[in-house]
DNA sequence: GGTGAATAGTTGAATATTCAACAATTATCA
DNA sequence: TGATAATTGTTGAATATTCAACTATTCACC
């Protein structure tokens, strides 16, 4: 750390509070909206990514890739929501240290019954507020910050 | 919920995605370029509105707002950071239910200490990655968005 | 002035998340 | 081959956060 010392100017601090404080307060809007469904927003990306995949199954590792959960929060949140009847693991085959987690049809149903909602809230509280020229501009500038703390992880 | 089950378009779905992806790995980055300070994302906040307020001091509940925080939380972060020396609880006077948090010198020298790494990371990691056109359309778009959501929790 | 509702803040128990250690397996490579 | 390193995933303990209940005080208002 500490390459530059430079302090934020005004226009630049005004754009990270804004952002920062948005953001907070939007993802706790959006996990209150799922609470009638009995998911968190993470719980509700593990099922999102179980349906995307191929025979609704994807190996444990991969999974945390994809929802940016550490493996150690993504096991005990697996053993949750197999409680739940939601997910099944299998033992892997080709890699015996492996683990699918595999989505059951409740696990689907449980999905399939919030997403309705769940979009609307997007919509409703970030989507529709935002131009679509805005939207473009963030998500190029989102993926460029992205793009960028992939690189500086393995520097 | 549900007011329109209207889907996401592609470039809505990738707007979304990408701000939420990046977005939690740049919490994560910064709480980690933080922590050898011996402070998380939240605690260096905590520090930076006491240190704003007059006399460093803030009722309870006007720090809790400020940093998104819920009373019980800022209540439990408090006591660590009493614990710590970096802040103490004064009785308030005027109203006898209330409590003033007050940052000591040494929660001061703390956030001084860790104020330019701090920086250096939001500027690395965000600030300098986007244009400065970019940065006013955040900072309008998620002005815009924090003013829904206030107005959407009293409705 | 007194009563009931609202507010400030704390607390301990319930949950969730991180952290460090671990077993099992696979990859690397001399 | 065989030794060492790296990867996968889990576990239990430590920490952090939420949740619900609670005390104390102030506010609203008759």
């Amino acid at each position: 750390m500490s390459k530059s010392a430079k302090w934020l100017t005004p226009a630049e601090e005004s754009a990270w509070r804004k952002y920062i404080v948005a953001s907070r307060r939007l993802y706790e809007a959006l996990d209150e909206d799922l609470a009638p469904h009995g998911l968190s927003l993470s719980d509700y990306e593990i099922l999102v990514h179980l349906s995307d995949a191929k025979d609704r199954s994807l190996r444990m590792s991969d999974l945390a890739d994809k929802t940016i959960l550490s493996r150690s929060r993504l096991s005990h949140r697996i053993k949750y929501m197999e409680g739940k009847g939601w997910v099944e693991r299998q033992k892997c085959d080709s890699d015996r240290r492996g683990t699918w987690a595999v989505m059951t049809t409740k696990g689907w149903n449980a999905i399939v019954k919030a997403a309705p909602d769940h979009v609307a809230s997007i919509r409703n509280r970030f989507i529709d507020q935002i131009s679509k020229a805005d939207q473009a501009n963030i998500a190029s500038a989102f993926e460029k910050v992205e793009k960028t703390l992939r690189e500086q992880v393995t520097e």
